[in-house]
This record gives structure tokens, C-alpha cells and sequence, in this order.
DNA sequence: TATTGTGTTCGGTAATGCCGAACGCCCTGC
DNA sequence: GCAGGGCGTTCGGCATTACCGAACACAATA
């Protein structure tokens, strides 16, 4: 949308309004450090082999000058890199060590990894560990079964509470309250036909996960793709995120889904325990479910 | 120059001169980006707790109200993120997708990762493929083997070239001149009291690795550390990386390490093919090995 | 050759990032 | 109790500095 300023600068008496649509200018935000996180992003949301600066200022909606400054100084920085022939930026080795370092000093990646492991193994699916980020989950850890199919599924960014495995089984322990909360800012998206849309369908599926202790998405986000989550607690007794594990479809028969659930719950437990909270058995025998 | 540098930012004392005499302000060098990046790397480099506001003030050398600024734009990138209570800033999520996709972009991460499982089940050690950034091994991806202690093993920095298998498995398909040039800028630090700190040493082990096909790292990096790495080539024949395992020394008896070497020679040639480059053994008869 | 795309350099300017000082708050301890 | 020092936050105001646009050199098209 290159905002292209200087219409309206011609009274200087106003604040600062002309800054462009790109950003909100608070008066604790640097702009340059802003743009240069967005542009960042424009990189890794790019083709794996860069993009040239050209690209970069259209995308930005800055000069090619101001683009270049930001540029250099990132790949200086290490976050970008120059991938010659005809300087294309692309991301570069310093995010790697500042993702290895940001997995490691989140107490649940050392905590959930051995887990992963071992899920990963039993399963031969993929298997995930989500953080509850303001009840959206946000996967931070991954390991692939032995000769699983590779998913796209990205790490370290929210996903849809409604459309996965993990997202119901946290928000299953939430207050219907908190769930439509939400589930309203988020809206009810639809990623597949069979993508729960319909606030109080989700409760009610929401209520037989409460139940079971596990979540199953079956084609909700992704056709073909199948998903059981279960959620574990902190030592404060809130959701504190979920482990899922994710498949092929067509693999699983029905009465492999529920064997799986009480697997995965079993391994959620365990994470629960290790993180001093109460377990799934354990909370279900104290009160009739969180979802009231 | 790398962004890690493993240098004294953690440290709290800086020679502050009030202002920009921190920083070396090219003309495109955009400085509150640069202070921006040191931020972060300031809060990788301290406790897994985080960091408050005035601990980032001093060990940027800022003012508190510039860094304010800083740390609350990065923290709307989602760089950063407040820890309550007592807003304590740690590393935010952003960085593990950030990564995430790094490692995915780089055409390497992809190719090797079904290898290190392979290596890692294998051998039961820890393997990791390192790439070569100007003569220096940048680990990038990491498989923990089966039951394997955890050691600390960083990604996405510049590691010394001259204690490690990886690097010397690089080096030794390099020319002695550029062996000579890289170690000198590098330095031969002793690490261990193994450590190959004097550079004709050096060149007549690398003279074996090149004859062997693979590198031999006997607790020259960290004591009581072993570990075995190959070389790989690109398209171009020239060295494109090197792939290792790491173990404990202890646990492997003299004829292990020949073929454990030979094992990962294998492997690092499967990379080399699937990288459209010769592997060792044709590189080998090919002419009598780089190292002339 | 004309044309359009690169990436790079450099003035000039006002926007903006920066600092210092002041404030409210929570501790700790004379 | 009240001083003391730590914290995070806010704001005024100045000079820095980050920004844009224009001009340049070069490569690949047409």
C-alpha cells in the first residue's frame, strides 16, 4: 500500500499523522526498528532464495535508499544475508541461534522435548508442544515420527483456537465465558468443510473433550490431516498448553482414535507432573470439568 | 562479521562517552536497528528469566527511556516478551518461527534432516550438519540420538574451525594458504589440553583427515567430548559442509572410531549427492585430495 | 541503441530518536 | 515512621539522524 506522504504535511502545527498507514506511531515506538522487524518478516514470508532490495522497498513502501540502510544493518546483525550472485537478501544464521536459544530458555521446551520423543516414536506421527499464548496456541517444539510425511506446520506463530487439536484441548478448559471471548476475537474461520464455524457447536464438542481429557480434530484445519491434542497445567492449575500429535487421515481407525487420546493425554499428564500441576485424572475427580 | 561474537555485551561494564561511541555509524547503518539487535542478543546471552529494564539500559549504555522505546517495539514485533511480574524481558516467540523457517529455507536443513535422524538412530550419538560460512562451521540443525545425555550444543554461530571434527573436516578440503588465512584471523585457541593450538600440527592432522575421508575431534573442543565429522560438497566441488556425531568419549573403543568414521564419511557423501556434488571417494580419486 | 531494470551514492531537511529530569511506586532498612 | 534507593513510566526539548529524491553506473532486455 506504499503510503506515499506529503499531501498532508502542509500543517506543521498537527502531530505527527503523516507517518503513513505502516505502523502506529506511539510516542514509545522507533519506527526504523519497526520497519526493520517488518522487514525481517517480508524476507521469511519470501521465496527460500531472497528477495532483491527493489523487492523489499515495493514491499515496505520505503525509498530504495532507506531500504538499503535497514538492510546492511541487519545482515551486519546476522538476521539477514546476502545471497550472491546480484545481493538477494535472505534470512540469515543469527535467527537460528536466537530460536535455539528462545526454545531452550522457555522452561516447557527442555521439559516437553524427551516427551516429544518418545510420543513421536510410539505413534510414527508428527508430535507438538503448544504454549497457551492468551488462549491462542502457539507450537514451539516439534519432532517428526520415524518416516512420517513432512507437514508444513510452522512453529512460533498463533494459530486458530477453534481449528486444532491443541487449541480445543485448551480452551476445553476454559470458561464458556473465555471460550466466546476468545473465539470472538479470533472469529470462527472456516479451513475446511469441516471446520467447526458455530459458536455453540464448538462448546458442545468443547464439553465431550472436557470429558475425555483429549481433543480430536478430524479434517478441521486441514484436509487429510488428523489431530489429538490434550492439554497440561502449570502449578498454578491454569492451562499452561498441549501436546498433540498429527497424521494421515485415512491411517486411523475409529477405534484407534480413542487408544491414541488416552495415550496422548497419559504423556500430558506426565508433562503436568513435571511442571508441578494437577493432572487431567486428578482434576476431573476434584471438579466436574472447568467448561461450566 | 556475525552477529554472535560472543562478546562483552553481557557484561555490564561498557565505557559509555555518552553517546554514539558505541557504535561504528557508517552512512547505512541505521543505529537504533543496530542498538535493536545488540537488545536482543543482550537478552539471549542472560538468564532464562529475563532481563528488567535497567539491566538492559546499563548493558546497552542507553538511557532507560531509549531503551524503553527499543524493547517496547520489539516486543510489539513479538522479539521480545514481557515476563510478569515486574515486566522482565525475555526472548519472544517471534524468533522460533523466525528460525523455524530459516532453517527451513536454507536448502540444506531440509536435506540433511532425514540424514541426522538416520546418523542419530545409527549411532546413537548426537548428530549435527554444519555449513561453511567463509572457512568457519555454522551448526544448523541437531538430532539428539536415542537416550543421548544433552549436551550444550548452540546453533546458528560461528564455531573455531580448528576444534571441532566438523571444521577440520572442512578445512582439510581446503588449500594450506586459505587454512593458513582462516586460522590466522581465527586464532588456534586452546579450549582443552588437546586442543591443536599450533598451525603445522594442525595441517599434519588435517593431512590424515584428508586421507581418511573424516575428522577426529578427541576432546579437543570440551573435555570428556568426542566426536566424528565429514566433509560434503556442492554443486561447484567446493565444500558445502560437514555433518558429525558427538558422544562421550569413554564409551568408544579405538576400532569404533574407524568405523564410525566410515559411517559418517557414507553419510556425508548420501549429502553430497543429493547436493549434486562429488562425493569423497570420487573427489578422492579424482586428485590426491585439496590439501597440497 | 533505447529502455527498463538493477544497486549504489550523496545533499539537504525536518522528522525523530534520544537524553535528562521528574514522577509515582514498591521495597529495604536505618 | 520516614529517608533511601531501586524500579518503570512520562514528558519537554534539542540536535541528531534517518529519511527521501535525484543522479549515477551497470546489466539485461527489446
Amino acid at each position: 500500500m506504499s503510503a506515499t506522504r506529503g499531501s498532508e504535511t502542509a500543517a506543521q502545527s498537527m502531530p505527527v499523522d503523516g507517518a503513513g498507514a505502516d505502523d502506529a506511531v506511539d510516542r514509545y515506538t522507533v519506527r526504523s526498528v519497526a520497519r526493520a522487524m517488518r522487514l525481517v518478516n517480508i524476507v521469511a514470508d519470501g521465496p527460500a532464495k531472497g528477495l532483491s532490495l527493489s523487492d523489499l522497498a515495493r514491499a515496505l513502501g520505503t525509498s530504495k535508499s532507506t531500504t538499503l540502510a535497514l538492510a546492511r544493518t541487519l545482515t551486519a546483525a546476522g538476521v539477514l544475508r546476502d545471497s550472491r550472485p546480484g545481493p538477494r537478501y535472505s534470512l540469515g544464521t543469527a535467527l537460528i541461534r536466537l530460536g535455539d536459544i528462545t526454545r531452550h530458555q522457555l522452561p516447557l521446551g527442555d521439559i516437553c522435548r524427551p516427551v516429544l520423543l518418545e510420543l513421536a516414536d510410539l505413534t510414527k506421527m508428527t508430535a507438538r508442544v503448544a504454549i497457551c499464548d492468551e488462549g491462542f496456541p502457539v507450537f514451539i517444539e516439534r519432532v517428526d515420527g520415524p518416516g512420517s510425511i513432512r507437514f508444513h506446520t510452522p512453529l512460533g506463530q498463533r494459530e486458530v483456537p477453534h481449528a486444532s487439536a491443541a487449541g480445543k484441548a485448551m480452551l476445553a478448559t476454559m470458561t464458556q465465558d473465555r471460550v466466546r471471548t476468545i473465539c470472538g476475537s479470533a472469529g470462527l474461520q472456516a479451513r475446511t468443510a469441516r471446520t467447526i464455524t458455530d459458536i455453540d457447536t464448538l462448546l458442545a464438542n468443547l464439553t465431550v473433550v472436557s470429558g475425555n481429557g483429549f481433543a480430536v480434530d478430524d479434517e478441521e484445519d486441514a484436509e487429510g490431516i488428523f489431530c489429538v491434542g490434550a492439554a497440561f497445567f502449570g502449578y498454578d492449575g491454569s492451562c499452561a498448553g498441549a501436546i498433540s500429535v498429527t497424521g494421515i487421515k485415512g491411517d486411523l481407525p475409529d477405534w484407534r482414535v480413542t487408544e491414541l487420546g488416552r495415550t496422548v493425554r497419559r504423556y500430558a499428564d506426565r508433562v503436568s507432573e513435571m511442571l508441578g500441576g494437577a493432572s487431567y485424572s486428578a482434576r476431573a475427580t476434584a471438579s466436574d470439568g472447568a467448561l461450566a
